[in-house]
DNA sequence: CCCTGTAATTATGTGTACATTAATAACTTT
DNA sequence: AAAGTTATTAATGTACACATAATTACAGGG
């Protein structure tokens, strides 16, 4: 990535290392350490870490660090059931203000994944079921609903890898079979202008996913 | 208030500045002169911005500085419908885990109210309107769901004091009519552990509260 | 008069030195 | 050895100087 703005490039760099799973909850992110790891200095660093704690990503101990939330059964509930009624609302709002163009966009995410199951890859999977709730949040034109849901999306992927790491695929790969199946029938309510219905699929979607994830537990 | 850390020291001098009015949408919040006014350095003041830029609080323009964003119907629109359906959740959660502590505190709220029918001071009514709504996110015991909720309804206070300043007060009056009774029929709900129907009051007065706001547009 | 390019201004963006403090380790005392 | 106390350490918190870029003002040519 380009360093024209290094507070944005920290801010992306420190999101992707999350997000790919390079710190376990509890971790502390030391602005020294990062600094060092991207080469710049710490005051960029400092900024985005302070952004991403404003924006509930990572917690704070003051004067020692920020760091990955804990996680809990509790806390992953208290996350979905948010997720669950803000992606809700997202894809009922989706479903009023879509676009052709938008239909289409969500179709070639359908094609993405149906080409994933012949040649599996977990972060390509991550990669595309980011694109397509994020996606639907978007399109929904409600720019603060949107942000909600980016925050709650991101927060809630940290379970997914957590979970994965200490219970082994089982439910991922479940998942990559109701998912994508869900996705296509949310697809099609929101094509359908069905607003109740796109509203009410993307609710369960999002709870069978929750569901899943704590099958073990 | 002390300045133990300035960070968020500035932090909350700036959210009190904007809550009171004293900044209109497109105002340029400099970082100079805040810490001017507020006596303390860039630093701490540039944190603070950033934050609030990170909540949505601030909008920001690169190299350029952050100031409060545009109001329109639309956007108002759009954070009283996010609001609704987060306030909404919230108090069906609380509906579920309220101590009795937690109800007195309520009630002490509603007697706040009726103490400001006889001694009106719109800044107080605005406090504890804030205590009330915040409150019962709190009780709601959801972190995430109190962050959203007390980022909605920030953002969206702007607006009952920029659309009281250009449509001078009728609709507030107006809502110290409703809003105290409102209130008390939610906090009822919630002492009889009535879910269901504390989420919908609260639905309904968020609705309410918005209507009422855009009753001349 | 307007358009365009350039210089001045102004506020943010960044690096760095230093202050502060929470956590921990070392040490004393009982 | 346990408990309390002090010193060390390691990280954040803060200030400030300087770099950078966007906006504005202005001058000159069409």
């Amino acid at each position: 990535m380009a360093k024209k703005n290094l507070e944005e490039f920290a801010y992306h760099s420190i999101i992707r290392l999350i997000l790919d799973n390079h710190f376990k909850p509890g971790d502390f992110l030391l602005e020294t350490q990062l600094s060092e790891d991207l080469e710049l200095s710490r005051t960029p660093v400092r900024h985005a870490l302070g952004q991403l704690v404003a924006e509930g990503f990572l917690d704070k101990k003051k004067k020692k660090g920020c760091f990955i939330p804990a996680v809990s059964p509790e806390d992953a509930r208290h996350i979905f059931t948010v997720r669950e009624n803000l992606e809700g609302l997202a894809a009922a709002s989706a479903a009023r203000q879509v676009t052709d163009r938008d239909v289409a966009f969500l179709y070639g995410l359908l094609d993405q994944e149906e080409a994933l199951k012949k040649a599996p890859s977990k972060l390509a999977y991550v990669h595309v079921n980011e694109s397509f709730h994020l996606g639907i949040a978007r399109i929904s034109q409600n720019k603060y609903l949107e942000q909600y849901c980016r925050h709650a999306f991101w927060r809630s992927h940290s379970y997914i890898f957590f979970f994965d790491n200490y219970y082994t695929g089982k439910l991922v790969s479940g998942n990559q079979e109701t998912g994508p199946r869900q996705h296509m029938e949310i697809v099609q309510a929101i094509e359908n202008r069905n607003e109740e219905k796109a509203g009410n699929l993307m609710k369960q979607h999002v709870r069978t996913t929750f569901e899943q994830m704590f099958v073990k537990l």
